[in-house]
DNA sequence: AATATCACG
DNA sequence: ACGTACGTGATATTT
């Protein structure tokens, strides 16, 4: 019979250390828990003890260590994330039916020891389990020990064994109290004998055997006389480090391996512990089902509706007119539209399903459009996308009061990915089909294709759509999201769709001979650069450069990045003039950048109405802004004069005109309003320029006489403060000393106290909530702020900073756009909205619109909410975006 | 797939 | 003592 007994405190150490840090969505970190689980899993696996048990220390202090008052006085305690895991691993335990073993002035050790000791007595075979190496003088011939070692998240052991013990060490195991009586040891704070270290303990153990025969005979001893003078000077620290590195056996434990003895897990309170501590994969690993009560999800989730295949027009219209009786529908479609399931509840009970396929049903597009139309209430998955596929065929869709996508990613902004099969993990620990398998797969639905389990899996992911509504709207509202979600993020949606299938004209022709231009220049760079060097390379390798600068050229490396020295444009800046290869590299590297991203990239999304289509992504960033892919129409350059040429490339049809409307400061604005700063909200509505009026402030003179270098420093200020900025960097921003850049921020924030006051306060409640939000109620959460990783959790004070401010521009913008539809639509004009560039919106209108557009514009950007300080948008027109941007 | 760079707000 | 600003996406090179 065998014993498995483990070092608690020691394998969760090792877990914890071993596996990259895992936090539940509400920042419980797991990470200790989990690995610790993965051990046991597999040590399990490996031994099939009969009976397990673990031990755990108790932080009382204890008699042992009383002889040596330092010990453990300078143990640097466990950090938070660690200690906070410990309770929660003692309750999986208790779940799992697994003894635990812990005294008050007991370290595990010596709870092993007396455990292993009661073990042999009775005749069974022990496994210690542990990472501590002090444990391997309890090895005996019927007790070994597993020296557990994690690394990377992989977990090696090793098994020693008496035999394997002295392979190692060259002599008997209980002699490790000797060798560390000698050596020492620091991380238990043994002291050992002064200038004994490692290598001549080892030789003394392994001659004489232990401390006792040393010292019996010290003049025996053969060492050098330094050694020798040590050791004798080393007596009383020997004796004393002798008993601090024994682990005794003797602890008052009742204790027979019957105890022990494995049980059956409580599954129910085991699942719910792993579905609170997110372990989906241990869940499914081992089997475990969810406790009574909790199984109609399940049942929900597995499809047990009754479906049909609709082949009859008269059928279609049957079906159209019970979803229109319904409260709403899910339906989920095929990304080309040729498929669409829809899914309702019959009764309460009972659901049904329909499956629309336009190879199978006459009339099949009508029926689309009756299914889109606003009089049926559809919950889909990314309604934004859907719309957009829809209009791509003709269609305007409506109707839509729920979307799975877009409430998962306000629930979880930075989990990235929020597909249908995701989602089934994450909220209901089940996995299902996989959508690329089966209903999106190639051939999935042509006639030659194998349909088995294609429709199976496409409506168990279309009932999932109402099973996943059923559990976040609850969850929505109780988080306070339901008019961020209910009146900004939903009727967002066709707004985004309408301009992405509006799209923005380009001038091929303009681009192109940009583009040639480009080339032409490019060549020039390339022969200047060769010749430079002194042979010919690939410029856009930054390897191949950074030997021609660093090493051939000689230059003076500037900053290091993870694989060499860096060659950014930051590091040519400080290097211009050093040599005439940097500034002919900085001028290829921006012209090569324009041709390959812009001109390049963009000619080849042009469409066939000469027109591109960017995506606007609606559930992608932490803080609530869009993006824009393919292309990214969001970063079109403007900085540099060659560059804001291709804004020239983006026209306006004949007779139409481009109106382009952009918020003042809008960030800055938000944080005068958020921090309730007085001061800051006065200089707003003075209506000055703000940087003067902050320069004026700090630098302590009359707003007629701030230079322009004050004003530049102090829009870097205040914009720095926007992202929590340190000394630092504000100092590498506008290069001055670091020293300088304090006191413009000492300055800034005596000007500023609202700020400064809100600065501290927003993050002391981030970390006491765990969340910031904008005023509309939008949510980050930040786990970060409870790491114990300095930068991690700096990083998340930047961020509960940050968040709210540009969270809230983003609240406001999607506002204004879907009022600006809106009212485009109400007074009948014929202008649309074409693109959204963060704080920026451009609308495409005829002629003879243009000064309405323009004034409608400013006036729903302006007022689109009320605040203590007014947002400023200015708005101008022109035939392309350059000439409507100033 | 990861890294470096650079375009935008 | 730490390491050094928030949020994105595209391209080219290298692994």
């Amino acid at each position: 019979m065998k014993l498995m007994v483990i070092d608690g405190n020691s394998i969760i150490n090792r877990a914890f250390y071993g596996i990259r840090m895992l936090t539940t969505r509400d920042g419980t970190p797991t990470n200790a828990v989990y690995g610790f689980l993965t051990i046991l899993q597999k040590l399990v696996g490996e031994e099939s003890p009969d009976a397990l048990c673990v031990c755990f220390d108790r932080k009382a202090p204890t008699f042992r260590h009383l002889a040596y008052e330092g010990y453990k006085a300078q143990r640097k305690g466990m950090p938070d994330e660690l200690a906070a895991q410990l309770p929660i691993l003692k309750d999986v335990l208790a779940a799992m039916n697994i003894p635990r073993y812990e005294m008050d002035g007991w370290e595990a050790d010596d709870l092993m020891g007396t455990i292993s000791v009661k073990d042999t007595a009775a005749g069974w075979e022990t496994v210690i389990v542990t990472g501590d190496k002090d444990s391997l003088q309890l090895i005996t011939e019927t007790a070994r020990v597993k020296l557990v070692t994690t690394r990377m998240g992989q977990t090696t052991e090793k098994d020693m064994t008496p035999a394997a013990f002295r392979e190692v060490y060259g002599f008997d195991p209980i002699h490790i109290i000797d060798l560390k009586a000698l050596m020492g040891d620091a991380s238990d704070n043994i002291p050992g004998v002064k200038g004994i270290g490692e290598k001549t303990a080892m030789d003394l153990i392994q001659r004489y055997g232990s401390v006792a025969a040393i010292y019996a005979d010290l003049d025996g001893v053969e060492a050098k006389p330094a050694v020798l003078k040590k050791l004798r000077e080393g007596a009383d620290q020997a004796r004393m480090s002798y008993d601090l590195a024994t682990i005794r056996t003797d602890a008052p434990l009742e204790f027979t391996p019957g105890d022990a003895l494995r049980q059956a897990p409580d599954e129910g309170t085991l699942y719910d512990l792993f579905l609170k501590l997110e372990f989906n994969k241990l869940i499914d690993k081992m089997g475990l089902k969810a406790p009574q009560g909790e199984v109609q999800q399940e049942e929900q989730l597995a499809g047990t509706c009754t479906s049909e295949v609709v082949t009859d027009p008269a059928r279609a219209e049957e079906l159209l007119n019970i979803w229109r009786q319904q409260e709403s529908v899910d339906v989920l479609a095929l990304p080309d539209l040729n498929v669409v399931a829809v899914e309702w509840r019959e009764t309460e009970q009972d659901s049904r399903a329909a499956v629309l396929r336009a190879d199978r049903l006459e009339g099949y597009n009508d029926t689309l459009k009756s299914l889109f139309a606003p009089d049926i209430k559809k919950n889909a998955h990314d309604v934004k996308n859907l719309l957009s596929r829809l209009l791509s065929e003709g269609i305007q869709g409506g109707g839509f009061v729920f979307d799975t996508a877009v409430a998962a990613y306000l629930l979880a902004p930075t989990d990235g990915s929020y597909d249908l099969e995701k989602l089934s993990v994450t909220w209901f620990n089940h996995e299902t089909a996989k959508a690329k398998e089966t209903y999106l797969a190639p051939d999935a639905f042509s006639p030659l294709g194998d349909e088995t389990g294609t429709l199976d899996a496409l409506l168990s992911h279309c009932a999932l759509i109402g099973a996943l509504k059923a559990a976040m709207a609850p969850r929505l509202t109780e988080l306070g999201m339901d008019r961020l979600f209910y009146e900004v993020e939903l009727p967002l949606c066709p707004v985004l769709a309408e301009m992405e299938h509006a799209g923005v004209l380009v001038d091929r022709q303009a681009l192109t001979a940009f583009g040639d231009m480009l080339e032409e220049r490019i060549r020039a760079d390339e022969a200047v650069i060769y010749d430079l060097a002194g042979e010919t390379f690939n410029i856009n390798s930054t390897q191949q450069f950074g030997k021609i600068l660093f090493e051939k050229l000689g230059l003076p490396p500037v900053k290091k990045t993870k694989s060499g020295w860096s060659t950014s444009a930051e590091v040519l800046e400080k290097l211009r003039g050093k040599h005439p290869i940097v500034e002919a590299v900085l001028d290829y590297r921006q012209l090569a950048k324009l041709k390959s991203t812009y001109v390049d990239g963009l000619t080849k999304v042009i469409a066939a109405d000469g027109r591109i289509h960017t995506s606007f992504q609606n559930t992608v960033t932490a803080t609530g802004r869009l993006s824009s892919t393919e292309p990214n129409l969001q970063n079109i350059p403007v900085r540099t004069e060659l560059g804001a040429e291709l804004r020239k490339m983006f026209v306006s049809p004949k007779g139409w005109q481009l109106v382009d409307a952009d918020y003042s400061q809008i960030e800055l604005r938000l944080l005068a309003c958020i921090s309730g700063d007085e001061a800051m909200q006065a200089a707003f509505r003075s209506g000055e320029d703000i940087h003067t009026v902050t320069a004026s402030q700090v630098f302590g003179v009359p707003t007629e006489l701030v230079t322009h270098e004050m004003r530049r420093r102090a829009k870097a200020v205040n914009f720095g403060i926007v992202y929590g900025i340190s000394d630092f960097s504000l100092s590498q921003d506008i290069g001055v000393t670091r020293a300088e850049a304090r006191e413009y921020m000492d300055k800034y924030f005596a000007t500023y106290h609202g700020v400064r006051d809100y600065m501290k306060e927003v993050v002391e409640k981030a970390k006491a909530d765990g969340y910031v939000s904008t005023v509309l109620g939008r949510r980050r959460w930040l786990p970060e702020l409870r790491s114990s990783n300095f930068n991690l959790r700096s990083f998340g004070e930047r961020v509960a900073l940050n968040m709210p401010i540009q969270g809230t521009a983003a609240d406001l913008i999607k506002l204004a756009m879907i009022h600006v539809r809106d009212r485009l639509r109400a007074e009948g004009l014929a202008a649309r909205l074409v693109l959204q560039v963060h704080d920026e919106l451009i609308v495409e209108c005829p002629d003879g619109e243009v000064e309405q557009v323009k004034a409608l514009l400013t006036r729903e950007m302006e007022e689109v909410m009320a605040l203590p300080v007014p947002m400023r948008a200015d708005s101008a027109a022109g035939r392309s975006w350059a000439e409507a941007k100033d």
